[in-house]
DNA sequence: GATCGCATGTAAGTGGTTACATGATTTA
DNA sequence: TAAATCATGTAACCACTTACATGCGATC
């Protein structure tokens, strides 16, 4: 049966990667692609019961480590072949919403230092954002070396890190044009 | 009563702008803030409904140029106070769901050749946005200097900019990166 | 003995998209 | 007279989010 959603074409991707948990699975994304990518528990375990209904996942029976109620899958031939099947079909547009960049537009219906406090958020948002991508980011690449895979996923991050620096250096030309708005 | 959208918010922004039609915020919409916000008719037409029942716009009575059928609205002063709060209020944040990224993060899973046309692609497509945004922001800069808001307006554009360059500049590394794979 | 992390799921709600339906006016 | 643009709306769907529900194991 075709026509995934999104989320279930992630969830098999990674476990194409590797296999796992519902909650590995949950980690991993959060831990690695969440700057692009998230999904929570009630999408991640539906989907992976559909996967499995369709033959695309299948239960890897593992010696339970004193972890009874864990339940590892893997993708199988079928999966994968509905994988690179998906990787290769032009990819749907992203439409992003960004509530702070709405807000900055409509800074002129509030005082001056409002917008400012906003931008600044943000600012040291993406402050936090781009310290955990570049320490995922030195992971991926110590990995590169052995795993074929990694290069694409450390290619990601590298967006990652010129988005964020963009938006910083973006943060800071605001900041500046605000005190200097009529404040001379 | 309240709890408005953030597409209600977006549109009763748009009317404290400037007053005009549900037909009219499509298109402000599409040719300036598209790149991170988008709103279709199926959402608007229902969001002037709800806010001039609460309120918040009322319309205008227009001298009708032989467009019968075309209404237009702008705030009130119950609307301008809603807006100017929402936009005092903490963002929430910015889920993206980027296709292109996590297919290229699964990279490994296809041919070399399908994840660099993937990213021409990408790369055509932002090339394109960034000549619109340019446009845009000509005009908006030209606004400054009589509309006060329009600095807001370029403000985030500028974001815009930067973020469409360093994608471009992602995707010739990546390119690049793509065709020295073992391929010496 | 209590709290935290591990671990898996269900149910309800809703914001937003896709598709549908209609009609006037301008341009080719 | 045919097509494109202007213009407004409704109905159905669904993907995703929020909240709820449960229980084991380890640490403090």
């Amino acid at each position: 049966m075709n026509g995934l959603t999104r989320a279930e074409y992630a969830i098999l991707g990674w476990l194409a990667v590797r296999p796992m948990s519902g909650y590995d699975l949950k980690h991993q994304i959060d831990g690695s692609i969440a700057f692009f990518w998230n999904e929570g528990f009630s999408t991640i375990y539906p989907a992976l019961k559909r996967l499995s209904e369709a033959n695309l996942i299948s239960e890897v029976v593992t010696d339970d480590d004193g972890h009874p109620s864990r339940r590892v899958w893997k993708t199988t031939a079928l999966g994968n072949r509905e994988l690179s099947q998906w990787v290769s079909q032009p990819y749907s547009p992203t439409h992003t919403r960004n509530e702070l960049l709405l807000k900055v537009f409509f800074g002129a219906f509030v005082e001056r230092d409002v917008v400012r406090a906003q931008v600044e958020s943000y600012r040291a948002e993406h402050v936090r954002l781009l310290q955990q991508l570049e320490e995922i980011c030195q992971q991926v690449r110590a990995r590169q070396a052995t795993d074929d895979g990694a290069v694409y996923r450390r290619m990601t991050s590298d967006l990652g890190l010129k988005v964020f620096r963009a938006t910083i250096a973006w943060c800071d030309d605001v900041l500046r044009e605000i005190d200097d708005l009529e404040g001379g």
